[in-house]
DNA sequence: AGTCCCCCCATTTTT
DNA sequence: TGGGGGGACT
């Protein structure tokens, strides 16, 4: 077969790696350097010049888009579908494993999965009931523990305790947790992991099918791997399988979340007979912004080490704007923005990047009050919205009445005459008989453990459930949602609360629908009879699996924007980096230690490399956090990029300072008054006359901004009353 | 049962 | 500053 399609296109670097003999290799990619390239690539080259079968191969990835996006390139370069290969997430491959093993993964047949919302809930339960002192600990830090404890592989009855307060609450509630998950037959995503790695280590036929089957392994974003998904590689590797990884340890920002960058730097030393070959040709920045990035990641230690470079040019220098306050950072942003989308390119070919969330509401609002589209990234995703969980809570019951976190959601959702108290003694009963809430609701009413009335609506929702079991149980899977949605009273529920809010989540309900619709099962190959619920119990599971990403919208020409940790593996035209401040980013939970702070550049560098031809950094003199005004530094990052490489730029303010209007934001302005006093300049103050290049003649009417920025409203005698920025509006004094 | 108010919190997020 | 959660009050 001719193979020259796969190689023709790609560098020499990734020539090797493509086409690499070794047994065990790692690809050591730097940003835009062609790392999935390498990894599609790779794939068609075993099928197609090493006569690989599609059914040995396994590639993994982190998140859902990215395994979709790599078997889309991949059936793209060769032109053919290869249904037997195993293409996904960590967690959505080792699912497939337990739905196909769960008897011997200790689970029932029908186990569902827990979401991050769903796992606190039950914390918060067990600790209520368990008498733990919540100001002391607080489900979340429970929460957190426990799933730190799951994604380094261990268990509770693995966890050695020093008989300290801390880890004898924390184990405590870890088992409590463990027992009432299997109690109830769910599983959260560490225990996803978790449960597959002891899987093969219990059922050694079950891991030598899959040790055979899969010859040829390949891992994506490697850098991001934790602990139980390292392990998880290494015994599905054995001895005898290929292992190629891909990563970039510069780019490793997830440590906080279990992923260990020492998989990727000890990857030569636990796989003796490994490969390095290096991607460091880039082909998406300038040569000043992959500078700007070399010279502010070499100040890490302990890196593998790689130089990017390109054949493209210099480009523009990087620019620097020193803002008064965040306001006046969002502003000079925007403006830059609009600067942009008038010259005549795409919107959407921007991108706003910063450390926190909460530094997008000021940026919000300036785009919205120049009326410039905008997304943002992040925020709560399409599953995880009350609307839709509740939903999907019903769905769920109509495949097991004896899910407790689906009946605790939704008993009294809408309002059904079921209140606390109610509630409590139900659980109480379900705790003494030791079953389910649904058994134990069954039981109040037969047994009158309860008032007559809370009886009735007890009764009353057991019947609607059945009900709608019954009702559905030969319908279509969206015509199921669309019963279940409009039976189950959610939609009136939200019509009758009524307001802008209420819409929308009517609107999400309905998307649920649509969702459901265009749902098919990917891939069934596997011998699963078609039940009627079966094909909504993939539908729950895929729900909880993936996101639901709102890829919404995309078609819509909108300036994007997102926090540095939802910018990897992204590439924009135009980037801004906002917010370079001390304690901003780096962040000051993360800077006392060296670790964190490493951690944090290489988020900066994340953040530089996204940018291929124009970069923006930027800071703020003051910033407003929680509430109050603090004053900041500028990020230690900035200068740790060559001075050469940064173009500072300097709004100078032209305004003469003594107009009367000053006054409105003096009290903090001290500062920025004397540096505003070094640069004098034209005199312009309110009432002047002036003369703009295309607006014409007008009036200064009003002043805003200080420091190095300054920008004036001219009530022009043509066009009205406009806002202008000083330094560019270059606007001429008349008499 | 629902509303209102107060208090607490505030880094990053996928599965 | 502002959002969310929990408690208290109607």
């Amino acid at each position: 077969m001719d193979v020259s399609h796969i190689l023709d296109s790609l560098n020499e670097q990734q020539r090797n790696a493509v086409a690499s003999p070794a047994h065990n290799l790692l690809v050591l990619a730097g940003a835009g350097s062609g790392k999935t390239r390498v990894l599609v690539h790779r794939v068609a080259w075993l099928i197609e010049a090493e006569n690989v079968s599609p059914f040995a191969i396994l590639a993994v990835t982190f998140t859902n888009k990215a395994a979709r996006e790599m078997r889309g390139r991949i059936e793209e370069l060769v032109s053919q579908s290869y249904g037997g290969m195993w293409v996904g997430t960590f967690h959505g491959l080792a699912h497939r494993l337990l739905r196909s093993h769960w008897q011997e993964a200790g689970l029932p047949e029908d186990f569902h999965i827990l979401d991050a919302d769903d796992q606190l809930r039950l914390i918060k339960r067990l600790c209520k009931s368990m008498r733990i002192d919540e100001e002391r600990w607080p489900a979340k830090q429970c929460q957190w523990y426990i799933n730190a404890q799951k994604d380094e592989g261990l268990r509770a009855d693995n966890i050695e305790h020093f008989n300290d307060d801390y880890t004898k609450t924390m184990l405590e509630v870890y088992k409590a947790y463990e027992e009432a998950c299997d109690r109830g037959g769910m599983i959260d995503f560490g225990e996803i992991l978790l449960r597959a790695h002891e899987l093969w280590l219990n059922n050694p036929q079950i891991l030598q099918h899959y040790q055979k089957r899969f010859q040829y392994i390949l891992v994506d974003e490697f850098q991001d791997t934790n602990t139980i998904q390292y392990a998880w590689l290494r015994v599905l590797a054995g001895a005898d399988n290929q292992l190629m990884v891909v990563g970039d340890d510069d780019q490793s920002i997830y440590g906080w979340r279990g992923a260990r960058i020492e998989n990727i730097q000890s990857f030569n030393t636990d796989f003796a007979d490994a490969d390095i070959v290096r991607l460091e040709q880039n082909y998406r920045s300038t040569s000043t912004i992959l500078n700007a990035a070399n010279k502010l990641i070499a100040n890490n230690q302990g890196r593998l080490g790689k130089n990017l470079w390109t054949e493209g040019g210099e480009g523009e220098q990087i620019s620097l704007y020193e803002a008064f306050n965040e306001q006046d950072e969002a502003r000079f942003i925007v403006d830059r923005l609009q600067d942009w989308s008038n010259g005549g390119n795409r919107r959407s070919d921007a991108a706003v990047l910063y450390r926190s969330n909460a530094q997008s509401r000021e940026l919000e609002d300036a785009l919205l009050r120049v009326g410039m589209p905008y997304r943002i990234y992040g925020g709560h995703r399409f599953y995880e919205r009350l609307e839709i969980k509740n939903a999907l809570s019903y769905l769920r019951l109509l495949i097991n009445r004896h899910d407790d976190t689906a009946v605790e959601r939704i008993i009294n959702v809408p309002v059904r005459g079921i209140g606390g108290r109610t509630i409590e003694t139900v659980r109480q009963v379900a705790r003494e008989h030791n079953c389910s809430l649904w058994q134990a609701c069954v039981e109040c009413v037969n047994q009158s453990l309860l008032t007559a009335r809370a009886a009735n609506s007890v009764l009353a929702f057991l019947q609607l459930i059945d009900d709608m079991a019954k009702a559905c149980s030969e319908l279509e899977l969206h015509e199921k949602a669309e019963y279940v949605i409009q039976h189950s009273g959610l939609i009136g529920h939200h019509e009758k609360e009524g307001g802008e809010k209420a819409r929308a989540r009517i609107e999400n309900l309905d998307e649920l629908v649509t969702a459901t619709s265009s749902f098919d099962e990917p891939n069934i190959e596997e011998e699963i009879d078609l039940k009627s619920n079966t094909l909504l119990a993939a539908f729950l599971d895929q729900a909880s699996l993936d996101a639901g990403d709102t890829q919404a919208d995309e078609t819509d020409d909108a300036v994007q924007l997102m926090t540095l940790h939802s910018a990897k593996g992204l590439e924009f035209q135009l980037v801004f980096l906002a917010g370079m401040e001390e304690g901003l980013f780096p962040h000051k939970m993360s800077m006392d230690n060296l670790a964190g702070l490493e951690e944090e550049r290489r988020l900066c560098y994340v953040g530089i490399t996204r940018a291929k031809n124009k970069l923006y950094l930027s800071h703020a003199e003051s910033r407003r956090m929680h509430g109050d005004v603090n004053l900041c530094r500028p990020s230690r990052f900035i200068k740790e990029i060559p001075k050469e490489l940064i173009d500072e730029i300097r709004l100078k303010t032209t305004i003469n300072r003594t107009a009367p209007a000053f006054g409105q934001n003096g009290k903090s302005l001290g500062k920025s008054f004397s540096k505003e006093a070094e640069v004098p300049d034209t005199e312009i103050s309110l009432g002047q006359r002036v003369a703009h290049g295309k607006f014409g003649e007008g009036v200064v009417l009003n002043y805003e901004g200080t420091g190095s920025n300054a920008r004036v409203q001219v009530n022009f005698d043509a066009v009205g009353s406009k806002w202008l920025v000083l330094s560019y509006a270059k606007l001429e004094v008349l008499n």
